[in-house]
DNA sequence: AAATTATTGTGTTTTTTTTTACAATAATGT
DNA sequence: ACATTATTGTAAAAAAAAACACAATAATTT
């Protein structure tokens, strides 16, 4: 788990999640290619990632999905796993709460601050506290800062935040942390950014790599219901 | 606009953003150490970056921020602008809607579909149809759709979507888009990895490059209000 | 006006990442 | 049981990206 390439380690979530993927369509089994097809990558790629984990795969065979999934959630997950807090429980907040209940996953959300007094007390379960609270409720082990709050306030909660000992913050925010004191990440959620990005992805012409294998992933469109 | 590398091309539109954030503080110049401080690159890669879209900057001085953003307004966004569509109208698809207005940035969101009878008509003045009246509304020229729908649907919609000619998906729901057609590009939006990512990022060691150039980048706490 | 400092743009080198190539192995068909 | 096919894991090569190094130039200081 040390000498691990950035690139690989970045990648690492994905394969969790596409192997998920995987398991939900009744799939026990799983070939490099199949994945790296999933992730827009090439098969060495996802087989020299997995095997900094060990090897885990059966030549001639391929991965076993439960087996893969319980791989990475044992022991790339569990050194990852951290407590949460929210700020903001507007749309997006709430969405979020919402989003595919991650607590199995990741971490967990363990408490909300809000500015609207109307909000306070509770939502899905975890704690909502007035946003002025912060130096009273802020639980001491959380870590990571999910930002949802209006672009004009997100920089100072971010900073009495950092004084609480925060390192991490997602910014949802359209306003930027600008303040950052050493070791602390911000990671800005932009939508534009992204639509760009996924703009840029689908104009760039295909990739055709290997030879001639360029390959149609078309099922057949099954409407069901 | 031809030869340039992939993950140049990537990083364009994170520059507008650090971009607008200069110009949002009143910076009138800045220089590529202090892009790159921000974008968490070198800044022999933000040169670069720049230099392909000309010798955009003054020796001695650093980059005008207005130059530059007119640049990338001009030169990278116009030709990936595009119409948008929506697909669900809920705490997350008004969030996204209410994000920060992008009509004047990326593309503009032309169209809503909407399951729930009592959310249609119009949001935020952008239309609202039924998700069943995709074929009838699905407004010609749109390329891209947000599916922001629960996960039990988004693939039946995104095949609808598929054969009505969107070729750019960005999914915010927990369900996947398994049907692919060629061409077609699925961005997903996964707030699970996208946290593990951030602390991945937070936990890894500070690429002290360069020198001993280890830089405090706190400013002092000022606490308006 | 000369020296100093700051900073771009780019040729060159280094590092990182991806791809190719293939031996090893496992299942399947004949 | 032998050939064929599928697929992993990894060494080696190639490609891509990043960093180094520095000439060129612009402002500022002395």
């Amino acid at each position: 788990m040390e000498n691990i390439p950035h690139t690989t380690r970045e990648r690492y979530p994905h394969y969790i999640r596409v192997l998920r993927a995987f398991k939900s369509r009744g799939k026990f089994s799983v070939t490099s290619h199949e994945i790296a097809k999933e992730m827009n990558i090439g098969d060495t790629s996802v087989r020299r990632d997995l095997s900094f984990l060990g090897k885990l795969g059966r030549q001639g065979l391929g991965y076993d999905v439960d087996y893969l999934l319980n791989k990475f959630m044992n022991e790339v997950v569990p050194n990852e796993r951290e407590d949460i807090v929210l700020c903001g429980l507007g749309n997006m907040g709430k969405a979020l709460v919402k989003y595919n209940g991650f607590a199995d996953k990741t971490g967990e959300i363990v408490a909300i601050f809000e500015a609207n007094p109307y909000l306070l007390g509770e939502f899905d379960g975890i704690p909502v506290y007035h946003i002025k609270e912060i130096s009273k409720k802020l639980p001491k082990e959380a870590k990571i800062a999910i930002m949802a709050i209006p672009k004009d306030v997100v920089n100072d909660v971010a900073v009495e935040l950092m004084q609480k000992g925060i390192k991490t913050f997602i910014n949802f925010s359209d306003g930027e942390i600008r303040t950052k004191s050493k070791g602390v990440v911000v990671k800005k959620f932009d939508l534009v950014s992204m639509i760009q990005e996924a703009i840029y992805t689908s104009k760039e012409q295909p990739k055709v790599r290997h030879k001639e294998e360029v390959e149609e992933t078309i099922e057949p469109v099954e409407n069901k219901g």
